[in-house]
RNA sequence: GGAGGGGUGGCAGAGCGGUCAAAUGCAACGGACUGUAAAUCCGUCGACUUCGGUCUACGAAAGUUCAAAUCUUUCCCCCUCCA
């Protein structure tokens, strides 16, 4: 009944993970293999240290991973500290900023930390293991990388991997570094085999291109099949790509983006995606999710508040998840103002300006936004719409040693004394 | 090296001496309707403000002018074509 012998592809296709694959029956032969015979495959994943944090967006290949690693494999996690220094031309019409050494050490540290909320690592066979590919480029030989492997790549076909080719039909400028990363990237999944014995590279179907380049070489100059998988871009309704909230990245680093605000991302998603959120984004099986699914208008809200919570879980721990989820339903469901809010601390309310205080909260940029939100009504103390733009706190404003602040509907936070 | 085109708000993109805090679109935000959804409608969208205004902004600096995003000069950066 099942499509594929394999555990994982089978998986993959049901949760909404596949999109291409370079040899699928193949790689289907290989993985059932491995599975049957309990020696891991071995598969990557790879990121460029561009941020200090991967977000929503890069879960996708990562949750793949965790799948990965859940039928018995063994993930490689490379952080591209190497390529990171020439830039992905796929889907860029510019070639990005150069990081200085600094950043790029702070980024993969930062990188690491969010690979490590989605599997484990270690050194049992499948425990995942994390790689840099500055290890090997840092002391390669220019002539002997030219002739090792630029032998292996005709350049009449890099022209025609998309990710050159839209740069040069929209007239915009590639340089001779980044017409470089497809060979970067494809001796990385080369350098892997040979070291870990991965045959397999996992990512968003964006790096088509890149991860052929390997498998090409692979077959050129090992005489070996490595294989791609990707998965699809994953949209919202609009179209767009997830991953943005208020139009800011929604962080899997906890020290970049409250928990809290992590839950109500997943919370506030549309009607639409919430089966396609829940296959992706969280582990729960798959018939659990049909089930969730199914629901409409208002029960479909309780399917919402499984994906928060199952999706803030995997990334930031259950405690922070129940958290979450407490504050969440204190707030809105019972109009208290829960535990885990935002919160300034003062020694005393008395005469602090309103807008001060929106301010410091983060909720506003500036004072005249706060103004004109007054103006709209989209601000309130204890729940109730303030008029006064210059209004002043007193102690009358305490409820239980707190004053609940908000602004539209979804933002809330509190003032306590210390 | 030569010739030309260009750098404007989060992005795209008008404006080309005053009426410009800068059209329009997208994004974002608030309100209404709902379900912390979507769609729709209305409104807002540089900072400060005693709501009269004040200040800072159209790559950077200098200049012309009563007046500059708009003209001049120099510099920086980007693009196209030629060598």
């Amino acid at each position: 009944m099942s499509q594929f012998k394999s555990e994982f592809l089978n998986i993959m296709v049901e949760r909404g993970f596949y999109n291409q694959c370079t040899n699928e029956s193949a790689f289907d032969d290989y993985l059932y293999e491995c599975e049957k015979s309990g020696k891991p495959a071995v598969g990557y994943l790879g990121s460029d240290p561009t941020g200090d944090s991967l977000h929503v967006g890069h879960i996708v290949p990562l949750m793949m991973m965790r799948w990965f690693q859940k039928c018995g494999h063994k993930p490689l996690t490379l952080v591209g500290g190497a390529t990171a220094r020439i830039g992905d031309p796929s889907g860029k019409d510019k070639l990005r900023p150069f990081l200085d050494e600094d950043t790029l050490k702070h980024n993969i540290e930062g990188l690491k930390k969010s690979f490590s909320k989605f599997l484990k690592f270690g050194n049992s066979a499948n425990d995942a293991v994390m790689v840099d590919n500055w290890d090997w480029f840092k002391d390669i030989n220019y002539l002997a990388f030219l002739r090792d492997i630029g032998t292996y790549y005709s350049v009449n076909r890099m022209l025609t991997m998309d990710s050159v080719k839209s740069r040069l039909d929209r007239e915009q400028p590639m340089s001779f570094l980044e017409f470089n990363y497809m060979l970067l990237q494809g001796y990385d999944f080369c350098e892997l085999y040979q070291k870990y014995g991965c045959r397999a590279q996992i990512a968003g179907s964006d790096q088509w291109g890149n991860i052929t380049s390997g498998t090409e070489l692979g077959r050129r100059k090992y005489d070996v099949e490595l294989f791609g998988f990707t998965s699809p871009i994953i949209t919202d309704s609009n179209g767009k790509k997830m991953g943005k909230s208020e139009g800011n990245a929604v962080w899997i680093n906890e020290d970049k983006l409250p928990s809290y605000d992590y839950y109500q991302y997943f919370r506030n998603i549309g009607d639409a995606e919430v089966g396609k959120c829940l296959r992706i984004y969280t582990d729960l099986p798959i018939d659990e999710i049909r089930r969730l699914e199914a629901l409409r208008d208002q029960e479909i809200n309780e399917a919402k508040k499984i994906l928060a919570f199952e999706a803030t879980k995997i990334c930031r721990g259950e405690e922070e998840a129940k958290a979450a989820q407490e504050t969440a339903i204190a707030t809105f469901e019972k109009g208290l103002a829960g535990g885990d809010l935002p919160c300034l601390e003062k020694v005393s309310v008395e005469g602090l300006s309103m807008l001060d205080a929106f301010v410091e909260l983060g909720f506003i940029a500036s004072k005249g936004e706060g103004r004109r939100l007054v103006k709209q009504a989209g601000l309130k103390i204890n729940d109730k719409v303030i008029s006064d733009e210059n209004y002043k706190f007193s102690s009358a404003d305490l409820i239980d040693g707190q004053i609940k602040l908000s602004q539209g509907k979804k933002k809330h936070g509190l003032i306590k004394i210390a």
